[in-house]
DNA sequence: CCCCTTCGTTTAGCCGACTAATGAAAATGA
DNA sequence: TCATTTTCATTAGTCGGCTAAACGAAGGGG
């Protein structure tokens, strides 16, 4: 019954997200780009002028943590805000020229990456790592169930 | 060609960790525990009194964040730091008895998750899982192969 | 019209990770 | 022995994430 942290498969599975994400930072930072914001780029790219609160919701992110991730991408030309003329409260985002450029060599970034993490899976077993990946996410998703049986109703949802 | 990063699986699976740390933090915050302190936790159990750079070594992390967090940990009360008497370098770390009971708890909690993220997986799935995982791992860890070609000989090793 | 609520953002403060530079003790070598 | 190098730890500063609290604008109800 003793569980053995070291050979578990979250274990396992962290320490490989942990050198992606020093590889995606290799390949990055020549750009100013941390590794943080390339997902926010390539939102943008997808559609520029969102506002932080639908960024945060496509990043999985806090509000907060928008707020702190433009103002460093402000800081370094990667995007500038712009007020809302029809909503005082908002601020819209969107990517400058250097943005553009950043954007297009980080997309490439994470694709060279992608294609040297599955360089070695046929499209079976990428097909069975998605569904595999998928259906952890769903027996993750409930939070509220850790704790109780299942004869338990749970209707709360989250996001 | 176009690369589709919100169809990616390290995407995908960014997410899922990030949903596991999530679920982890949940059970663990009553003890006083911090998302990255469990790793440091069970392996002080294993073997108490360590070096830091040693347990920095085993948890992949640089011996200044080993540092930081055993800071806090001090402060919490989860472990203490005493003077080796043959080697003024070095300070050991230990356990407190509120760490030691900690570790337990942490230590089940882990387990929990760890059961509910496999929870709906077949034996046959997990092992073909963790093969996967340990091929990412292999590409991956060949940090410098990026941008080179395959016929180049490779000798540097990481870690 | 004003109060009150809602909503988006921001600020402050925390934890986890990193690098770079510094300090201090041990080990090495001439 | 003494100077140099290596080794372990710490500090300062940065990025990425979070929560809690505050703030200001928009909207609604009375």
């Amino acid at each position: 019954m003793a569980f053995d942290y070291s050979t578990a498969l979250t274990h396992l599975m962290s320490h490989v997200m942990k050198l992606y994400r020093h590889n995606v930072d290799l390949l990055i930072q020549a750009y100013d780009v941390y590794p943080g914001q390339p997902p926010l780029l390539i939102r943008l790219a997808e559609e520029d002028g969102q506002i932080q609160q639908e960024l945060a919701r496509k990043l999985n992110i806090k509000p907060a943590t928008m707020t702190v991730m433009v103002n460093r991408m402000v800081k370094t030309g990667l995007v500038e805000r712009r007020n809302d003329p029809h909503d005082q409260r908002v601020s819209r985002v969107f990517l400058t020229e250097k943005g553009r450029q950043a954007e297009k060599a980080v997309k490439e970034a994470l694709q060279e990456i992608e294609e040297k993490c599955f360089a070695h899976f046929t499209p079976e077993e990428k097909e069975l790592f998605r569904r595999l990946l998928q259906q952890m996410h769903k027996d993750l998703e409930d939070v509220q169930s850790s704790k109780r049986s299942s004869t338990e109703i749970c209707t709360e949802r989250f996001e």
